[in-house]
DNA sequence: GCTTGTGGTGGTAGCGCTCTCAGGTGTGCG
DNA sequence: CGCACACCTGAGAGCGCTACCACCACAAGC
């Protein structure tokens, strides 16, 4: 390791210090084609006294392939990039693609327009794309260039690859540990109708309820806390009954669970609340919230090396997600 | 609009298209130099018929700018790469990078091996380095070619524009709001120690409590959840006329409510919480926590946008932290 | 007339890298 | 010996773009 050069070393550098040919100094350096121990030892050397650092904006210029990967997010305006579970995808992707030279870029797609996909697909600079809040709008708008490079977080389509949690699974456990604790009027707090995500939970409940003989009862929501709040209000008042609300996120059922204690509710002894996500302070609050782990890290690290790979990938991809019985159901 | 061509358009295809040289055409496009206004409308109906969107990679090589903006997060193990925390920093920067065609990396900092900075300022695809978690090693350990495209998160240096939260004012006005409420036996669980940002609301925690003439009592955390359990019960045992504990985070206050929850200890009748932060949770809990506000996402947007613009930012940018009074002291 | 702009243009040299290709050395084999 | 077939090397052609420079036309000023 030397001082801190004023020019950083390029490939022309090594290749003169190493008394190789910059083609020589640069077969070792990417590991491909053949290279004598002898030269691939004084070309090391070099690499390491000059420190050199190889330029993944040539790399990607010559090889054609694209140096940044795409975190793409439906949603009706921008604001949908600024939550939590967004960043999360990014931080995880930008974790594996940085060992790889690539960057990480997110980008809004505006609900109803499609054609913004063809704008990513033309840009050259862009290796693959991972969807999320996936529509059937955006899987049918697909290019074909782009074909191959996309992957979903969520839905996806025989043209793209999707990875997401199996909720329809994890909403089932939750549903049932309700009602083997005996609930049996269960209303539950969705996500926002537009996206085919938030079905999936939803089909769950609705299969169970008719096969149990019970009544649905389902109420909007957005994933968001404040949401979870106002619905169960509207439950409170639509169904004076209801024993049990199960919330499609945590961050909905805190709401739920907020909005139970204001009207004098007990949880769980009057209303069981269950939520999906398992975070961390699902364990720490009172009561300790019944939920159903959800891995969004581990699901992003795998669409991003996925859309890496460049392998064709499994269409679906499911990762399990279990019961976290707590005090709160 | 047209169809996705296979092999997405070239400025030389624009060129072409428009009747005038690649120079002409780049010089329109770029919005530098001279273009007569025919010249500039036959450019751009041409960019928009084909679709043309520049490469960065190769406009990034021939400007010798970079097309990857780092966030550098230094830490004991790479784990550290995966707190939400990081993760926000890293969402927020890549909504600012994003319009500007740069991509956004993650890199741990092993702590010790502040040569990794070298690595960072060789690589010419990088165009800037926000810090997190500076510690003073990497401050005094920034490279020279590197100046001018690092900034910090938290403390800086004469050489590093330092964003940060105004946590001095913010621990204040908490402190200052136990104090009020008739708190006088007042413990914190603080972040790591060997993190500089840690340190400023520990001295005014300090400074507070020797102006009030009242005992320090401070246990060491790690911003999370489960340290801020076990911190709580050590201060019980320490400490058992404790009557306030200011965690340095609200996750860490999650904790230490729940390990009080679990001793019987009442919150806030017998011992006050307050954290710091305030997530969106903060408010949805039993009881709902007192803190105070720390906007993350605006401190990563300026910071992602000084590194980028490149201009000479204040040595220090504090965004105000204010008190949120709730329940729970 | 000639300079000296001023607005506009195209040719061309790279940025740093990879990859193909032609041309070396050896070895083994008929 | 000739030939095939390894292994190994360096020259050179670009990837797509920008920046520099030379150039041209035209107008204004001595």
């Amino acid at each position: 390791m030397t001082t801190a050069a004023h020019r950083p070393a390029t490939l022309e550098d090594v290749a003169r210090l190493a008394g190789v040919s910059r083609s020589t100094a640069s077969r070792v350096i990417a590991g491909t084609g053949f290279a004598s121990p002898y030269a691939r030892e004084r070309v090391t050397t070099a690499v390491e006294r000059l420190g050199y650092v190889p330029n993944p904006a040539a790399r990607a210029l010559v090889r054609g392939v694209g140096v940044r990967l795409v975190v793409a997010v439906a949603g009706a305006s921008a604001a949908v990039l600024d939550c939590p579970y967004v960043h999360q995808v990014v931080g995880s992707a930008a974790r594996v693609c940085t060992p790889a030279g690539v960057g990480v870029a997110l980008h809004w797609l505006p609900l109803g327009q499609p054609g913004e996909l063809d704008q990513l697909a033309r840009d050259r600079s862009v290796c693959g794309v991972v969807l999320v809040n996936t529509t059937n709008e955006l899987l049918d708008a697909i290019p074909r260039s782009l074909q191959g490079r996309v992957v979903s977080i969520g839905v996806g389509s025989s043209a793209v690859p999707s990875f997401d949690v199996d909720n329809a699974a994890g909403a089932g456990e939750v549903l049932r540990h309700l009602y083997a604790t005996g609930r049996r009027r269960i209303a539950m707090v969705t996500g926002p109708q537009w996206l085919p995500c938030s079905r999936r939970p939803v089909d769950a409940y609705r299969g169970l309820m008719r096969q149990a003989g019970l009544p649905e009862r389902i109420l909007p929501g957005d994933f968001s806390a404040a949401r979870g709040r106002s619905a169960a209000g509207e439950a409170l008042r639509r169904w004076p009954d209801v024993d049990a609300i199960y919330a499609i996120s945590d961050e909905t059922a805190f709401g739920v669970i907020a909005a139970l204690r204001d009207e004098g509710v007990r949880v769980p002894g009057d209303v069981a609340v269950a939520g999906f996500d398992d975070i961390p302070l699902a364990a720490m609050t009172a009561p300790a919230l019944t939920t159903a782990s959800h891995p969004v890290g581990r699901i992003a690290t795998a669409a991003a090396i996925a859309v890496l790979d460049g392998r064709p990938a499994a269409p679906v991809t499911l990762f399990p997600s279990a019961l976290v019985a707590r005090a709160s159901a």
